[in-house]
RNA sequence: CGGGGCGUGGCGCAGUCCGGUAGCGCACCGGUAUGGGGUACCGGUGGUCGGAGGUUCGAAUCCUCUCGCCCCGACCA
C-alpha cells in the first residue's frame, strides 16, 4: 500500500538500504543491479563481449542493440567525461541535436540518395519523410547557416555526445560493431582552409590525449573518406587481434595507412621488348596460381582479370598483375562508382570474356581499368577468353587499351613503404576515432556561408570528428584483460576500489572494519564497490577480478588479527598488507600512481608511429 | 543479400536421427557444516521446449510457414 503522504524529514531520508547512521548508501555488491555470470552466453566470441556480459556491464536487447547496466554506464560516462574535458580544452562547445531528422535536410546534402539502407528512413503520421540520425553534419550545417553570418564569429567548434543509429548490414563483435551507439561528434567551422587545418590538428592532438587517458594503445593512419566525402581523413586505430580493419605500418615510422587506401612502392621490372602474342593451351587452369604453375612463370608475369558490375550499370573490367589483389575502395574511387559487386558469369560472357580465362584483349562494352602494375610490366600471360587457353606476351597499349590506368592494388604485409621502401608490417586494429577534413562538402551544398571583410559570401570550411564511446570501452577491454577478467585503467574504471569483507558471514568485527573502511574511502573521494555478500572468499575474489576495479582492498578476521587490511592492484601478482589506519592513504597512493601513467601526455612506451 | 549454425527455466547444455508427455550443471530459495581463490551435503522454486499451422491416439522430436540470434562473406563515418 503506497503511503498517503511522506513522513516528516529526516525519517524519509532513511530507507531500508541505509545502514544505521549512514547518510549515503554505499554501492554494495548484494544490491548491484545485474549479476555476474560464470559462463558467457554461447554466442559471445570476442573477449570484450564475453567479459562485458559476464561482468554485468551490458545486456543484449537485439542484434547490435545493447542495454548498459549500471557498471557499464559508469564506464561509458567516464570515457565521455574525458572526451568532454579534452574537447572543451580545444574550445569545444557542447550542444544537443535531434536524433530524428526531416528527410529534406538529407536531400539537400545529397546523402538521402547516396547513402544506402544503413540510413533508416520512415514516415511520420503526416507521411512526412524522416530519417534516423547516423551522424549530424546536415543538422550542424543547417544550424550554422542560420547562426553564422560573419567572419567575426569564426572559428567555431561545437560537439555533442549522443545516440546514433546505423542499420549495419551485419552487427558483430559484441560492442565493437553495433547499430545503436553513442558517439561524440564534433564539427569545426572556419573561414578558410588554414583555420580548418588548425582545428584538424587540434583534434588530432586532443584525440591522442583522450585515448592515452583511456589507456589505449593506438596508431593514427590515413583513411578513406567514404560516405563523408571531403578531402582528408585520419583514423585512430587501436591495435587488437580482433580488429576488423587491417592497417599497414612502415617499420621506420614513415607511413601508416588503412589497407583501404594504403599505397606502396612499385619497383618497375626491367624493360623488355614486346614480344608477339602467342596462344598456349592451359586445360583446367582457372586460377592464377594454377596458371603460374603450369607455365612455370612467376605470379608477377601474369595478368589477372577481375570483373565487377558498377552501381551505374557499367561493366568494370579490371586488369591487375597476378601477384596483386584488387583494392575495391581504390577501385570505387577511380571509377566513380558508389557500389561495385562481383559480376555474374552471364554478365562476364556478355562482354566477350570467359571466367577463369579472362583477358582484356577483344572485350567490348566494358570499362577497362588497368592497375599501374600491368602498364609497367611487359609480356604478361593473360587469358584467351576461351576455355582452356591463355595468351603469352600481352601488352597494354599494343594489344588493348585501358579506359583508366591507376593504382587499384591492395597493399599487403611485406610490400614496400612508399616513402622509404622498408617492408610493411600489417596489423589488425579497431577504429576508435576518426577526423574528417570535410571542406565545403556540406556547406556549399546547403548554403552555409559567411561574409568576409569585403562583404563577399563564402562557404564555411568544415571538419567533422567522431569517437564511438561504447566502442572505445569495448576496445579498452580487448587491450586490458586477462584470464580472470577485465583490468580497467583507473581513469575509466566503474569504481576505483573493490572492498571485500571476507571471513565468516556476519562476523561483527570484520563487518565493522569494512563498513568503516568503506566510509573512510568514500570520504576521501574514492569510489568503492563494497562486497558485503554472504559468499565464500573465492567467489568474491573471482567477481572482483572479473569486474576489474584497479584496486582491491580486503579485510578478514585473519588480517584484523594484525590490525591490517590486504591491498592489491588488479594487475599485480602479489598483495601487500597495510595497517587499517593507513589503508585509505595507501589506496590513495596506489590510485595516484596508476593515474600518473594515464595523464594523456606522450609516453616513452608509445610506439614511434 | 549469399553461405553456415543455433533457438529447450537467468546462464551453459543433453534430449530431436529411432514421436510416448522434459533432464543435467551453474545460478536462485530454505537448512546443516565450512569460512582466504567460484566449498560440501540435504531439501526446494522455476521451463511445455522461439511462434503459428499441420500430420498423429499422442509432437521438444516429423512436415510447412514464420520470427529471432550468432559466425563467414558482401557491406561499413
Amino acid at each position: 500500500m503506497p503511503p498517503a503522504r511522506l513522513p516528516p524529514y529526516p525519517e524519509w531520508h532513511q530507507s531500508a538500504r541505509h545502514a544505521e547512521g549512514e547518510d549515503r548508501i554505499p554501492m554494495r555488491m548484494a544490491h548491484l543491479f545485474g549479476r555476474t555470470l560464470r559462463d558467457a552466453p554461447g554466442d559471445a566470441e570476442l573477449p570484450s563481449h564475453q567479459l562485458l556480459l559476464r561482468g554485468a556491464f551490458v545486456r543484449p536487447l537485439g542484434s547490435g542493440i545493447f542495454s548498459l547496466l549500471p557498471l557499464g554506464w559508469r564506464v561509458v560516462r567516464k570515457v565521455e567525461q574525458i572526451i568532454r574535458e579534452e574537447m572543451d580544452a580545444i574550445g569545444g562547445q557542447e550542444l544537443y541535436m535531434p536524433v530524428v531528422h526531416p528527410a529534406d535536410l538529407w536531400r539537400e546534402s545529397g546523402r538521402y540518395r547516396d547513402v544506402g539502407p544503413e540510413l533508416t528512413r520512415f514516415q511520420d503520421r503526416a507521411e512526412r519523410d524522416m530519417v534516423l540520425a547516423m551522424t549530424h553534419e546536415e543538422i550542424v550545417t543547417d544550424l550554422a547557416r542560420s547562426e553564422i553570418s560573419s567572419y567575426r564569429q569564426l572559428p567555431m567548434l561545437v560537439y555533442h555526445i549522443q545516440t546514433k543509429w546505423r542499420d549495419e548490414p551485419r552487427a558483430r563483435g559484441g560492442l565493437i560493431r553495433v547499430r545503436e551507439f553513442t558517439m561524440k561528434d564534433s564539427y569545426s567551422l572556419d573561414r578558410d582552409e588554414a583555420g580548418l587545418g588548425v582545428q584538424y590538428e587540434a583534434h588530432w592532438r586532443a584525440y591522442e590525449r583522450i585515448f592515452r587517458r583511456c589507456g589505449l594503445k593506438f596508431v593514427v593512419v590515413g583513411a578513406d573518406t567514404g560516405m563523408m566525402g571531403g578531402k582528408s581523413s585520419h583514423e585512430f586505430m587501436a591495435l587488437s587481434p580482433h580488429g576488423e580493419d587491417i592497417i599497414l605500418l612502415c617499420p621506420n615510422g614513415d607511413y601508416a595507412a588503412n589497407r583501404e587506401v594504403a599505397e606502396f612502392r612499385r619497383d618497375a621490372p626491367p624493360a623488355e621488348d614486346a614480344l608477339p602474342m602467342e596462344e598456349v593451351e592451359t586445360p583446367n587452369t582457372t586460377t592464377i596460381e594454377a596458371l603460374a604453375k603450369i607455365l612455370d612463370v612467376p605470379l608477377a608475369r601474369t595478368a589477372k582479370a577481375v570483373f565487377f558490375k558498377g552501381g551505374s550499370g557499367r561493366f568494370v573490367f579490371v586488369v591487375i598483375r597476378g601477384d596483386l589483389e584488387v583494392n575495391e575502395t581504390k577501385l570505387r574511387k577511380v571509377t566513380d562508382e558508389l557500389t561495385l559487386v562481383p559480376a555474374t558469369v552471364e554478365e562476364i560472357r556478355a562482354v566477350g570474356a570467359e571466367p577463369g580465362y579472362g583477358s582484356p584483349v577483344g572485350v567490348q562494352d566494358a570499362y577497362i581499368v588497368a592497375d599501374e602494375s600491368v602498364r609497367d610490366s611487359p609480356n604478361l600471360v593473360a587469358g584467351a577468353n576461351r576455355v582452356g587457353y591463355h595468351v603469352r606476351n600481352v601488352n597494354l597499349g599494343r594489344d588493348y587499351q585501358a579506359d583508366i590506368v591507376a593504382d587499384i592494388a591492395a597493399a599487403a604485409d611485406g610490400h614496400p613503404c612508399p616513402k622509404c621502401g622498408a617492408p610493411f608490417v600489417a596489423e589488425r586494429a579497431i577504429e576508435v576515432g576518426n577526423i574528417f577534413w570535410l571542406g565545403t562538402r556540406f556547406s556549399a551544398a546547403m548554403g552555409a556561408t559567411y561574409q568576409d571583410e569585403q562583404g563577399e559570401s563564402h562557404p564555411i570550411q568544415m571538419g567533422s570528428y567522431g569517437i564511438g564511446s561504447g566502442r572505445a570501452v569495448a576496445t579498452v577491454v580487448e587491450q586490458h584483460h586477462d584470464a580472470k577478467g577485465i583490468a580497467w585503467p583507473v581513469t575509466i574504471a566503474p569504481f576505483h576500489v573493490s572492498l571485500l569483507a571476507l571471513g565468516k558471514t556476519g562476523d561483527a568485527e570484520t563487518v565493522a572494519a569494512a563498513d568503516a573502511l568503506c566510509a573512510d574511502l568514500e570520504a576521501a573521494g574514492i569510489e568503492v564497490l563494497y562486497d558485503d555478500r554472504e559468499e565464500r572468499p573465492g567467489v568474491k575474489f573471482n567477481d572482483a577480478d572479473l569486474i576489474g576495479c584497479p584496486v582491491r582492498l580486503s579485510v578478514s578476521p585473519r588480517t584484523l588479527a594484525n590490525g591490517q587490511a590486504e591491498l592489491k592492484a588488479r594487475t599485480a601478482t602479489e598483495a601487500t598488507f597495510v595497517p587499517l589506519g593507513e589503508a585509505v592513504a595507501a589506496v590513495t597512493a596506489m590510485l595516484d600512481a596508476l593515474r600518473a601513467e594515464l595523464s594523456g601526455e606522450p609516453d616513452a612506451a608509445d610506439r614511434a608511429w
